[in-house]
DNA sequence: GGTTTACACTAGCGCTTGCTTGGTTGATCT
DNA sequence: AGATCAACCAAGCAAGCGCTAGTGTAAACC
């Protein structure tokens, strides 16, 4: 049979058929375009690739592990403070949704295109990166610095930042840093705000 | 050729639709697939749709109407202040997230899918969706309830509350009720917050 | 110098797809 | 009693799909 092991060739082709996902969704991609967009006939695809899903899997793999990089790598050389950890991981998720964009926006459109075994693979990646936020957002639960549920809050800070693949504009004023301040200014309690000022719920 | 408008049974086939859009993705659902779970023949289908297109622009187009409506009710409805009026508009959108489930997965997920001509028109009525959301952040912000980038704020907070559709369990203990509560709380300042315990960042 | 290996090609098989065509049925209206 | 009409069906077409089989070839290895 042939190759499934990781050469540099594939992971070009990879990077190609992540582009293409993104413009025309896994389903409507077809094996043709993707050679095509390789610049090789559709039947020396399967060379490289076992069969289709493989390929989506290798998308999906390739930014979920780049994710997971650049995140242990922002919390080591962060500091120890919650605010500063917290501001740390949605700066670091928002850079990676940016320079890796095309794999983002296959692994959270086109996840359920995965076969069992693939996702079975793959969610283990996801949980660990998941874990890191988890546990920074404990560390800001305990600090004071947020409040609420754990698990909502989470949740509502991976929503938020998961959905500005949607609207982001990498042209546009706005760098990821600025983003990922005024998300962490929009969750602490009290920025700025003059302590008389509260107001009931 | 055939009929067009709306008829009843054409709107239990759209919901029957939705259903099979969320469980198999749009393009894996096949005309077969959808007359099969209607009690009809593949061709029979197309005496209700025009083409495959057309059930999708209806699923959607159905879930977006509801969800609009029920915004404006829910404002109309809630009083004059500015932290009710949020509090309104995040369970409302819970609520109809809950409710039309199926139609709001596939819209989405599937929008691109559509083609232009039905991208044009429902997108009016999304933007008329986005409008009320972005007036009342900005009557929260106007109040001091909340602070920061109008946009940026209004799309972080549709981003959390979209998001729930892939994790919310609605036989949890969680009610719709709950979560926007937590999401307010989340994004104005100082809730239960000591006046006194302030974090800089 | 012969064998192996990586990568590409051509040709096409077997199957599914969205959709069309032409016709039947039973209820409703005049 | 005749006409109309929505709703459905059986049959199938043309196109496209993922994938396979068998072959060619140039570089790498022993």
């Amino acid at each position: 049979m042939n190759v499934v092991n990781e050469s540099p060739r594939r992971k070009e082709l990879t990077r190609l058929a992540a582009q293409l996902f993104v413009q025309e969704g896994f389903d409507r991609t077809t094996v043709r375009m993707l050679a095509q967009e390789m610049g090789i006939k559709s039947g020396s695809l399967f060379h490289h690739f076992r069969d289709k899903q493989e390929i989506l899997a290798a998308v999906i793999e390739e930014g979920t592990q780049n994710a997971l990089t650049l995140a242990r790598q922002a919390l080591e050389e962060c500091g120890d403070s919650a605010s500063e950890r917290l501001h740390a991981m949605a700066k670091a998720h928002l850079e990676t949704l940016l320079t890796d964009r095309n794999a983002h926006v296959v692994a959270l459109y086109e996840w359920r295109r995965l076969d069992s075994a693939a996702r079975d693979h793959l969610s283990h990646l996801r949980d660990a990166y998941e874990e890191l936020w988890e546990r920074v957002i404990d560390e800001a639960l305990a600090d004071g610095l947020i409040h609420g549920d754990r698990f909502l809050v989470s949740r509502f800070v991976m929503g938020a930042l998961n959905w500005t693949v949607r609207w982001y504009d990498p042209e546009g004023p706005r760098k990821p840093e600025d983003l990922a301040h005024e998300l962490v200014a929009m969750i602490t309690s009290s920025t700025r705000t003059p302590p008389g000022q509260s107001t009931k719920v």
